[in-house]
Formats: structure tokens, C-alpha cells, sequence
DNA sequence: TCGCTTGTATTTGGATCCATAATTTAGTGC
DNA sequence: GCACTAAATTATGGATCCAAATACAAGCGA
């Protein structure tokens, strides 16, 4: 049976794929409503799968469903943020651990490509995506799925704070990032849990902390 | 207007609080699959809100959703509880630190009395019910709502085996549960969180360490 | 007897229509 | 002009029907 088409994902998944990366690449912001009309006559479907949509959002921590008021990406404050990164730090250490001996081959040399690009210099939308496929492929092997899943929603939670912050400090936080980043896959690919672990927690501190001083990426 | 109904929820919020609780309480298993129209027709309503329903309990961390294939019960291995634990080790102590500063009288109380039920001897069912109405209640004031439903989610994750481990362990175990219980709870009055932190990990711990050498819970 | 194929039954996915709740707008009284 | 009320609009929630995919079972062949 010479079938091409890989099995198609259902619509409610495409859709909510659609919607996913618009709210990660900014095009839909904190605080903006998704109407479950608009985006159906937007995709060319009925409501029905946007609805199911929104509920898969809702499991990725990409939106808030109000009973009869429907759904809005969620407008957090510093104090939120900050635990957020709280949580990263104490989680994908965890995750890295379970991950890092199952890297192949493929791996380093996919992350070892993103670098590459990261410091040939991209702007802030290539930055925060390629910042996030770096990490989220060191995590990629650990091989229990509610760390990765819990993972995952940290980073979108936290993604449209990330791109705020990055238009603020620009390029400047870059070196820093690229230093860290390269640090880190050198411990990976001598297999060191420890340096690794120390070098990503240090990682995502530095980041909360600074973040932390730059109150005004949430004044809405 | 003196309307009592005290705001209707949704039927798939009712039918999700339904399916949670039978899950939560073992009536539905792990690996078991759950038809749309079985619970559709047993609680009197169409597909449509079961079909939400399932999104939210895919969201609560209680089913697993495939494209075409339903919804059912996640059956999950030692390697992987194991890890949900090491998760609840690293997590519930930051969800303690920011919630014990607001903890109510009334909270103190209610713990009071939850620990004193347990003390008095209840069966396995009731346990468990108690244990963890007792955790989810010293978090209930973390500000950071992403914290409570990750605590919450690994809560759920790990209800059933949490369920066959006491089952086998019975009595004996309660004795140790309820003695950290209580340094718990006057760490928490004394608002020592240095204390509070240490004793939790610790019952975090030591449960995990017993669990792991069950394997035969996870034999199905 | 075992494996494969094909047909049937079951179950999930999607579209349309209707009901209900929330929101906005227009109107009225002060 | 402002506050409150009521009606109209808009958006979400639910029921029914139909389509598509999966799972199951019987029959066929080796």
C-alpha cells in the first residue's frame, strides 16, 4: 500500500498547532481573546475543532478557558515570571539528567547547528525560537513524558516575557547566552551530569535575575 | 434577584469533576479506555460535553488523548513514578514556601482535623483522600497558579500506584505518615519554612524510596 | 493451525442548528 | 450629564446528524 500521506493529524490538532505558534511568535498577545468564530472562519473549519483546539492549548499552559467567557491568553506579573523560572531551575535539571545519556550522534550535531546560527547572529523571533529547540532537544530523551510536557509549558508560559526581555537587552545578552550554551554542550558530550547541571541551573538563574530587574515588561 | 443556583458550571466541567473522581478513586484503572458514549449515556448528557470533558482530564494529567483512538487511563511504569516523585521533591517545597505565609486559621484548623481523622484510624480509601486533601491544602495559597496545577497534576499522576502501594503496606506505614505529618504541621505554625522544607522532602523521599522497592505494584 | 485479507461493527471526528449566557448598546428617569 | 435598566447583539455551550477511522471478526488460503 503505497499511501503517502503520513497519517494526517486530526483538524482539532492542526488547529491547535496554528494557534500555538501565533501565540509563541508574539502575533497573539497576554490578555487577547481567542474567538472560537473568528479563528474557525480563519482556518476554514467549524467551531467544533477550535474548540477542542483551545482545550489542547489549555493543557499546554498557552491559554486560560473561562466557563461561558471563553478563552484568553493569560497575562502574568513579575511575581509569576519568577516562579515560573523557579520552577525551571529545580525541573530541567531533572529532565537533562534523564535525557543526556540517550543523545545521538544527530543530536550534537543539530545542536551544535543551532549554535552555529545563534552566533552568527539572527534577530530576536529566531533567537527565541532556536534558544528554545536548543534546550528543548537536550530534554528531548528523558523518557518520562509528564517532565518533558511540564517542561514544554514552562517554556510557553514564559515565552512572551523571553521576547520582551530579549528586545529590551538585545544583542548584548547574547555573548552571554552563547558562552553558557557552549559550556554546557561541551559537558553533554563528555557525558558530565554534574558540570552540566551546574551550568544549566546557573543558566536559567542568571536569567530570572535579570529579568527580575526589568519590572516594566509587565506593566500593561 | 434571588437566584440561588450559585453560578451553574459547565456540564463538561461537572461530567470532567465526575470522571476525575472516579479515576482519582480507582472505579476507572490504568490502561482502561474510556468511551464517549458509554459516559455520555450514564450521565445523561450528549458526546459533545464528554468530548470537552476528556480535554480537561487530558489537561489534569488523568488521561492520555490519541488522534482516532479515544481517550484512556495512562498506565505508567516504576521509572517513570520514580520520576514523579523526584518532580514532587523539587516542587511542593517552592509551592510551600510561597504559600505558608498565607495560610488562614481556618486552615490550621481543618488541617487539625484532617490529621486527627487520619490518626483515628480510616481505610485505605479515606487515606488517601485525606493525605492529600492535607498537601493541596498547605499549597491552596501559592500565588503562582502554574504551581498548584503542576503540584496537583503529579498528585494525580500517581493516585493509583500511591492507592496499590498503601494497599499493601497498610497500617504500618500511617505511623511514620502521621508522625512527619505533625512536625510538618507545627513547622508550618512556628512559620519555619527552613523546617517545613526539610520535613517534606524528607516524607517525599522516604515514600519514594519505599515505593521503589514495590516493583510488583507495577506488574499488570 | 496459523496468518492474512476483507467486510462489518464500533467509536471517534466534524458540521450544522438551536439554546443559553455574557456583553454591549440604547433608552429612561433623576 | 450620569446612573441604572432593559433590550439587542454577540459568543459560548450543547444536541443531533453524518463522515471517517479504527477495531473486531469471520472467512479464505497456505
Amino acid at each position: 500500500m503505497s499511501e503517502l500521506s503520513v497519517q494526517e493529524p486530526a483538524a482539532s490538532e492542526r488547529i491547535a498547532a496554528i494557534l500555538r505558534d501565533e501565540i509563541l511568535s508574539g502575533k497573539i498577545s497576554p490578555g487577547q481573546r481567542i474567538l472560537q468564530e473568528e479563528v474557525a472562519e480563519r482556518l476554514g473549519s467549524s467551531r467544533l475543532p477550535v474548540r477542542e483546539a483551545i482545550r489542547i492549548l489549555d493543557a499546554d499552559g498557552l491559554v486560560d478557558v473561562e466557563a461561558n467567557k471563553g478563552a484568553r491568553v493569560p497575562h502574568l506579573d513579575i511575581n509569576q515570571v519568577e516562579v515560573l523560572y523557579r520552577m525551571r531551575e529545580r525541573l530541567e535539571p531533572l529532565a537533562l539528567i534523564e535525557s543526556m545519556p540517550a543523545l545521538t550522534e544527530a543530536d550534537f550535531e543539530r545542536l551544535d547547528e543551532i549554535q552555529v546560527r545563534i552566533e552568527a547572529g539572527v534577530d530576536v523571533q529566531a533567537f527565541l525560537e532556536l534558544d528554545r529547540e536548543f534546550h528543548l532537544l537536550t530534554y528531548s530523551h528523558c523518557p518520562t513524558e509528564q517532565l518533558r510536557d511540564s517542561v514544554t509549558r514552562l517554556w510557553n508560559s514564559t515565552s512572551h516575557y523571553r521576547r520582551a526581555f530579549m528586545e529590551i537587552t538585545g544583542a548584548r545578552r547574547m555573548w552571554i547566552v552563547n558562552a553558557e550554551h557552549r559550556l554546557l554542550l561541551e559537558a553533554l558530550a563528555r557525558q558530565d551530569s554534574q558540570d552540566a547541571e551546574r551550568y544549566l541551573v546557573g543558566h536559567i538563574q542568571r536569567t530570572r535575575k535579570e529579568l527580575s530587574q526589568h519590572p516594566e515588561i509587565f506593566t500593561h
